[in-house]
DNA sequence: GCAGCCAATTGGAATGATTCCGGATAGCAA
DNA sequence: TTGCTATCCGGAATCATTCCAATTGGCTGC
């Protein structure tokens, strides 16, 4: 099972790694994200994020968010001009931006894909970060064409 | 010789295609653009296109670089949350980002890697674009090593 | 040539996500 | 306890971009 949500420990251990803190607004942030595993803005993390600690600040959601990202324990999605979405999902995978109901699909890369990649690069370019995005429509095939659901 | 630049009458018809017509100031955003083929924000734009054109406004070079981007002219490039960029370059090609001295390099996209990409896409899914940027550091080469030259 | 029409331009105000700041808090160490 | 910092917090500031209302300019039809 890839990816799974971290336990009080383990968060901890993996902030202390970079010298941070395991505090509750983190935790809490950090849950909220593993709970849904979609790709809210920072604005949608706070709002999820009031209902179980009403006193929190957007300026620390900000901020838990920021760390959580620079710890590596979620990652930031930039598509477009639009707010930055957050991203609970670690494995290496590509976003589909749907253009008409702004819904965000991750996109599973084949480990073959990703080397074909790097190959691009011309001599003495390393990529830290390899970031793909697919803009586009959904057209959900006849079988899932009840009640759509966004993620 | 791919992507060359186009001349007044190509350019206006290009424009006529979408509705639009060919005016000074966007024919000069368009010219700048394609003089330096770097990746220019809105603000560097204004700044080159304000030499030949002292009485642009910036207002008008959001718009004419928005309009050429709507009419596929030139492409607006967004790395991270940073101003958006436009690049002259038309032909299929990824962006490399350098995150030490910020300078973008394009980076050449054989079509087998493409036609890999679209295959990877659940059924139903439909992308009209497809955006790829590699973020890191470049090494450049002993025989590049005498003056550094950013674009 | 002139009036009317609509697209395009313009300066300035507004927007909005994000960052910054300076002061409270709180966990840990001595 | 008493510090020492890291963290949190509310509110102000930032700044790329968009919006707006007023002017300008190019065509079309007369
Ligand atoms: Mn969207
Ligand atoms: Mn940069
Ligand atoms: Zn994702
Ligand atoms: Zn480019």
């Amino acid at each position: 099972m890839p990816n799974s949500t971290l336990e009080h420990e383990a968060f901890a251990r993996k902030l202390a790694g970079s010298g941070l803190r395991s505090t509750p607004q983190r935790e809490v942030v950090y849950n909220v994200l593993m709970q849904k595993r979609d790709h809210p803005t920072a604005e949608e993390v706070f709002t999820r994020v009031r209902e179980r600690r009403p006193g929190i600040s957007l300026a620390t959601v900000y901020n838990c968010l920021e760390t959580l990202a620079q710890c590596g324990l979620v990652r930031q999605v930039n598509l477009e001009r639009e707010p930055t979405r957050y991203c609970p999902n670690l494995l290496p995978h590509a976003h589909f931006h749907d253009e008409e109901t702004g819904a965000i699909l991750d996109v599973d890369l084949p480990a073959s894909l990703l080397d074909k990649l790097k190959v691009v690069l011309p001599r003495g370019y390393e990529a830290s970060v390899i970031e793909i995005a697919f803009r586009g429509r959904a057209r959900p095939p006849l079988s899932a064409r009840r009640t759509v659901q966004s993620a």
